[in-house]
DNA sequence: GCCCAGGTATAAA
DNA sequence: TTTATACATGGG
């Protein structure tokens, strides 16, 4: 991946698998919004804005250090989509079609902790109150670093009571999300323990945690731990496979299962007509 | 008022 | 093991 300092900015060439409104909008994430046409978010502790220009993206007011040690690993720069894309096509008409249109999605690697909470939030939830709700969460108890607030520690959550958490509307998710960060905060779970564990091991200990289920889990290990291969089923996501892959199951779809998911997902979505019952 | 939202816990069949 | 219902909240 090359790179120019330009200014105050780094600069990119625009990539053939990378796009700035599918990666973000896709739902794997919630704290980017975009605005005046840059997105503009917080992800690892700092705050971004970012878009595209021409034939360039724009990391605005970024280092050279700070492109090398946070972004690049954050966008996944150093994962070979084009050729992975390239592995779904010819499976179907369909696939093909989610390929050619949504295969600018990245699965941006997010801090574990953060997509554990925010798939918890996620449940029983649309997009737009998912991201109010994980606002508020951060406006009111994180860490204010001048130009925005970070997502609030488990350390931090695992002390509060369910009225402590009220202001930030998370309903009945407010138990789930204490659970769970007493569970990361005591180290009951260790995000570094489940690393070295099969898939299924990890989801298993996931969801120990009040309010994880298998969807959420799924979410946690693609979004939270890139397992490229996790593919989380959701009623929609289950409507798609009965009705285009009648015979399949994740696995047939391989390392990258999570990846042909989420195009899948992002595609259908973008298209209900196409598949509604 | 009713329905739904990137589900899950719980009880019951 | 599978199926039904409640769950907090807010927008349509």
């Amino acid at each position: 991946m090359e790179f120019k300092q330009i200014g105050r900015n780094i600069e990119i060439n625009i990539l053939k698998n990378f796009d700035l409104s599918q990666t973000f909008d896709c739902g794997q994430c919630f704290r980017f919004q975009k605005l005046n046409g840059k997105y503009q978010g917080t992800a690892l502790g700092q705050n971004l804005t970012v878009y595209q220009e021409s034939e360039k993206i724009i990391f605005e007011n970024v280092s050279s250090d700070n492109f090398k040690n946070i972004w690049l690993d954050y966008f996944d720069f150093d994962t070979d989509y084009e050729k992975i894309s390239e592995s779904f096509l010819g499976i179907n008409s369909v696939m093909d079609a989610a390929v050619k249109e949504c295969s600018g999605i990245r699965i941006l690697r997010q801090d574990p902790w953060e997509t554990l909470c925010s798939f918890i939030i996620s449940q029983n939830n649309n997009i737009p109150r998912i991201k109010k709700i994980i606002n508020a969460l951060c406006s009111n108890l994180g860490d204010d670093v001048g130009d925005t607030h970070l997502f609030p520690k488990p350390q931090k959550l695992a002390n509060l009571s369910e009225d402590a958490l009220a202001p930030i509307r998370a309903g009945f998710r407010a138990k789930y999300i204490i659970d769970a960060a007493q569970k990361i905060s005591s180290g009951v779970i260790d995000f570094e323990k489940l690393k070295k564990m099969p898939d299924d091991e990890a989801k298993n200990i996931l969801m120990q945690i009040k309010g994880v289920g298998t969807k959420v889990a799924d979410c946690m290990l693609l979004y939270g731990m890139h397992r490229l291969s996790a593919f989380p089923m959701d009623v929609w996501m289950k409507r798609v496979m009965d009705k285009f892959f009648p015979d399949k199951s994740p696995g047939f779809f391989g390392e990258y299962a999570g990846i042909a998911q989420q195009y899948l997902y992002h595609y259908s979505r973008s298209h209900p007509k196409i598949f509604g019952d």
